[in-house]
DNA sequence: GGTTGACTTTCCCCTTGGGGAAAGGTGTCA
DNA sequence: TGACACCTTTCCCCAAGGGGAAAGTCAACC
């Protein structure tokens, strides 16, 4: 009959924990005052402690050990589990190891630039949606503006014209970059949430979903926007990743004419992983 | 101007979460509706919130962020965090792989014997605590149990001559048991909490700490204690472990003459990480 | 027998959101 | 103008205890 503290003095596991264990059902004392309420501890409850300090170290949840735990649990059932939790702990050090090399890649750039960056590139899925949009060809980058403007007015006047009635964001996309810079097959569009019928020029489909898309925000005009494929192109390089489509430009704050300094466009590049160094 | 959940599909990033980096002070939506309360994001701060994303890859929680999106925040401090969580993770992996291991050879060992086992072993440090003790030297483990009830009953009428009132479990202790497996010297050694003289035969000192101790909870008779010790050293070996110091008894639960059935008995031995494979 | 200090109890706050409830707002269609 | 669907708000519960408060209890000492 040992009070809470001698028994957590014994076990070293806290008399907070003990009590924790105890609403749990994972270890009830032997005998509780019903006058005070206070836990009374046998000695011989430490190999169950112990069974439960064991599981907890393999990394179980409390919840689990109480399955464990149970008499009626079966060999196999705990041989599921346990395969199950190891293969928890392998991703979760898969996971650990590219946070690794993400900070290390961190540490290594603010050694360079002395602070933080301008971009931040994140990964994320990009859902498949519904768009209206037409092709062009850009013959350079210095002339896109002008072409892009056009196609832009063609693909919103044409949807305004059909009924539309919301929009969204429109969306320049740039075909093989990777295998000219010059004469680029391009395409406007904006998402649509209605199904209208295609015209001659304007068509409507299904743009498809990305599985991996890296992204970052730029703030401002559009002639500053290769500070933004180089940060891009640089972290798929350093990440492992490589290019594996057609690069997107959202344009999510846009007013023609307006402050060029208040525009906001999103740079996607689909990528997939391609090595682990 | 957009709604909360047009913001959240912008960003993958949920309402509710969204909502609590409002509530850290992370992320203040531009406007929020003094009527309903309705909040407002604009397209613009999704790059605050991408630096929130990226910061929260790297394994850094919410308070840490709010910290690292300080204006007033140094790059020698960013440089001070990013180091400190890279050996934080570092050291999660390490004791993930470990755990890996030790998972590995549960399912091991829950093939070969098809059930749960007898003994759970832990591992946990031991403080260092004042004894009464006496020594002596047992020709072989048949005669032990004699021998240490002689010994024992030196230790405890000296302490109650002293005028101890209170005295702890006894511990039995083994000295050179890997050197030879008879004439080994003993010691029969309890806990005091006052301190007395020493006379000639019982010794009053510091039981010295141990920071490893592989331990585990016996039940019964002493005569199968046998058992706990294999236990114990299959485990030191398969673990990656070596022993390093005298083996203890700790009689937690014990009655001379009394159902030995109901006795318990934690077994120690000092250990040390030896390998990693 | 009273005081004091050490111990025990319950209760609430904290992490990072997810799940869900209850109440109220909004927009569309008839 | 009402009905209905969908949206938003706040509130509470959950992990696995640590930290700490308030109140009651126990044992030793005077």
């Amino acid at each position: 009959m040992l009070r809470i503290s001698d028994f957590a003095q014994l076990s070293r596991v806290s008399p907070k924990a003990l009590r924790l264990y105890d609403r749990m059902g994972l270890l009830k004392p032997i005998q509780v005052d019903s006058l005070n309420g206070y836990r009374y501890y046998s000695a011989s409850q430490l190999s169950r402690l112990n069974r439960i300090l064991v599981f907890k170290e393999l990394g179980f949840s409390l919840e689990e050990i109480s399955k464990l735990l149970n008499i009626n649990i079966s060999p196999e059932e705990i041989r599921g589990m346990l395969r199950l939790k190891h293969s928890e702990i392998q991703q979760r050090v898969l996971e650990d190891q590219i946070r690794l090399k993400r900070v290390e890649i961190r540490l290594q750039e603010l050694e360079m630039e002395g602070k933080m960056p301008n971009y931040e590139v994140i990964l994320k899925p990009v859902a498949s949606q519904m768009v209206a949009a037409t092709v062009g060809v850009i013959p350079n980058y210095d002339e896109c503006g002008a072409i892009f403007d056009r196609m832009f007015d063609e693909v919103f006047s044409y949807a305004f014209s059909q009924g539309i009635k919301q929009i969204g964001s429109g969306i320049s996309i740039y075909h093989d970059t990777k295998l000219r810079d010059r004469y680029i097959p391009v395409e406007a569009a904006a998402p649509i949430y209605e199904k209208i019928p295609s015209s001659e020029k304007v068509w409507i489909y299904e743009l498809p979903a990305v599985e991996e898309m890296a992204c970052v925000i730029h703030h401002g005009e559009f002639s500053s926007l290769g500070k933004a494929y180089r940060t891009l192109l640089e972290w798929v390089e350093k990440n492992g990743y490589r290019v594996v489509g057609s690069t997107r430009e959202v344009y999510l704050e846009y007013e023609k004419g307006g402050d060029e300094s208040k525009y906001v466009t999103e740079v996607q590049i689909p990528v997939e992983k391609y090595s682990n160094n």
